[in-house]
RNA sequence: GGCCCGUUCGUCUAGUGGUUAGGACAUCAGGUUUUCAUCCUGAAAGCAGGGGUUCGAUUCCCCUACGGGCUACCA
């Protein structure tokens, strides 16, 4: 192998949204480009048309921003949502190779290593149903294989529905080096004559990838192991022009919990779900690199650079991964408590604009939440009974287990006084507050829980909450005694 | 059916001939605590099975089982 600048390319295709499977090949694609100071290309395969999605390109190009996973070379989006292409191995959109595509499949029929076909759909379809009534491998027959280039050419000429086939050999084998699997072998006579132009003109696959691979430099090709029985053919293409192979790198599939490819059906499959429900970036990054890749043994979390730094193509693992939200969960849950109060608080008070109260107001309700949510959506119903004037004390017991509503309406009456002494300026300190009652209360000789439990309950009506002093921090001095006014009303 | 790939706790994984098979998430139990969450401590939980090779196999080889992928004029 040359010293070869690295060249790794993403290529989606835009039928609908972007696989989470796919995402974390390009992730991949991404690390090894970046550590090796290579170039990330972003390649667009549009070859079927009958799949193609309005506005999946842009789809695509935004999500893939959103990560941090950025193209510098190929299919790319501007920041008024326009498509554009960069760099001089364009160009990048697939469709748009197509007499490319063309000219190298008619230079494979001249080397002998493909052919037209003519055979109809109906008699492909019958071939096939013959194969399997008599319990024979399906495949193409090799009808048209040796056909006469005379006869060729009268047909061609007089204007007959054509594909082009690749005319693989009949015997012997052939060995695909996988950067992540090793040698894995393949007889020839098993391998179908697979139709690299269709009747329409465009290139499948098969022929599309492999010439805009070598055309666009690509020295590393990582995929789904769902490649992996095809890349035979695309061995069989780059030998055919000669060209160096690059270096295949088969990643293992993501799989639904009982195992079978990552579906649709069985859950979100789509990466813009999950920055849509607001999984972020950085835990998405993290998470879909562990699927199938460890770095090291210890650690679960690492920064996009250190990933970077430590990815390791050869370390992948053969074995698919079930895909489970929990741990996706749980990294969410960290990056929100580790990232900067700034940061957090762009991210969680839209989630917050349906209520009215002012800003210093909401950041502290925000950062009262912060380890109680996984998505920041979550904040808005679990707030909630902290913007309301009036709560309903209706479903939830004032007073603490068997203790009577005499002794609930003492500790709520010195609490208001309690509270009302509070310092302005410790007001919403939490950590004073907690100590300043606590005192008051072994001062009073009462419990811990008999003074609590009423006292958070006046403040947040609810069975479950954050602790009584935080509540009093975040609603102030002012709202905190009204709601224990409230509360002795109701009792 | 054929070809190919795979198989370490429920899940993600570390491990490359000698380890009490390690970590994380989830689960459970204690502790802290007015509740819940957090936090701390701890527990349970795994080398698919059978043959080899070897002084010794989770690790190497073979077979079986199971799972998956492919088998299109889709990618």
């Amino acid at each position: 192998m040359l010293e070869r600048r690295f060249r790794v390319r993403a290529a989606p295709s835009p039928t609908g949204y972007m696989h989470i499977g796919n995402l974390r090949t390009y992730i991949y694609d991404y690390f090894l480009a970046k550590q090796n100071s290579g170039d990330f290309l972003l390649r667009i395969e549009d070859t079927d048309k009958s799949r193609f999605v309005e506005g999946a390109v842009e789809n695509l190009c935004n999500s893939l921003k959103q990560l941090g996973i950025e193209p510098n070379e190929g299919v790319w989006i501007d920041d008024d949502n326009k498509i554009f292409q960069r760099g001089d191995h364009g160009p990048y959109i697939q469709s748009e190779r197509k007499h490319i595509h063309q000219q190298y499949a008619k230079q494979l029929v001249e080397m002998g290593k493909a052919y037209y076909c003519f055979c109809t759909a109906e008699r492909l379809d019958e071939v096939r149903k013959m194969q399997e009534l008599t319990k024979r491998p399906t495949g193409y027959d090799g009808h048209c294989r040796d056909l006469s280039a005379e006869e060729v050419q009268k047909r061609l000429e007089a204007g007959e529905s054509h594909v082009i086939r690749l005319k693989l050999p009949k015997e012997g084998s052939v060995t695909i080096n996988d950067a992540i699997r090793g040698e894995v072998g393949f007889e020839w006579k098993l391998i179908d004559d697979q139709v690299i132009i269709k009747s329409d003109g465009m290139a499948t696959y098969h022929l599309a990838a492999m010439a805009d691979d070598h055309d666009m430099e690509i020295t590393h090709v990582i995929r789904g192991e769902e490649w992996l029985s095809s890349t035979p053919k695309h061995i069989f293409i780059y030998e055919s022009f000669g060209w160096e192979l690059p270096i295949f790198a088969h990643l293992p599939l993501i799989l639904n919990p009982d195992k079978s490819k990552l579906s649709k059906r069985q859950g979100d499959v789509a990466a813009e779900d999950y920055l849509k429900k607001g999984y972020l970036p950085q835990a998405l990054i993290n998470f879909l690199a562990l699927l199938g890749w460890n770095p090291t043994a210890d650690r679960e979390i690492y920064t996009k650079q250190e990933l970077i730094d430590l990815f390791d193509l050869t370390k992948v693992n053969k074995a698919g991964a079930v895909f489970q939200i929990d741990k996706l969960n749980w990294l969410n849950n960290h990056y929100l408590r580790e990232m900067d109060n700034q940061s957090y608080f762009d991210l969680i008070l839209p989630h917050l604009s349906s209520y009215n109260a002012d800003l210093k107001f909401k950041q502290r309700v925000a950062l009262l939440f912060r380890e109680r949510i996984i998505l920041p959506s979550e904040i808005t119903e679990q707030s909630a009974f902290l913007f309301v004037d009036k709560l309903d004390y209706s479903n939830i017991s004032i007073t603490w287990k068997d203790r009577s509503k005499d002794e609930a309406r003492e500790r709520l009456t010195a609490a208001i006084g309690w509270i009302e002494q509070i310092d302005d300026s410790k007001e919403h300190d939490a950590k004073h507050i907690e100590e300043y009652i606590k005192n008051l209360i072994q001062a009073q000789g009462w419990g811990n829980g008999d003074t609590l439990w009423p006292l958070r309950v006046s403040l947040s009506a609810q069975e479950k909450s954050p602790s009584p002093f935080e509540l009093i921090a975040v609603l102030g001095k002012k709202q905190s005694t009204a709601r224990i006014r409230q509360a002795l009303e109701t009792l």
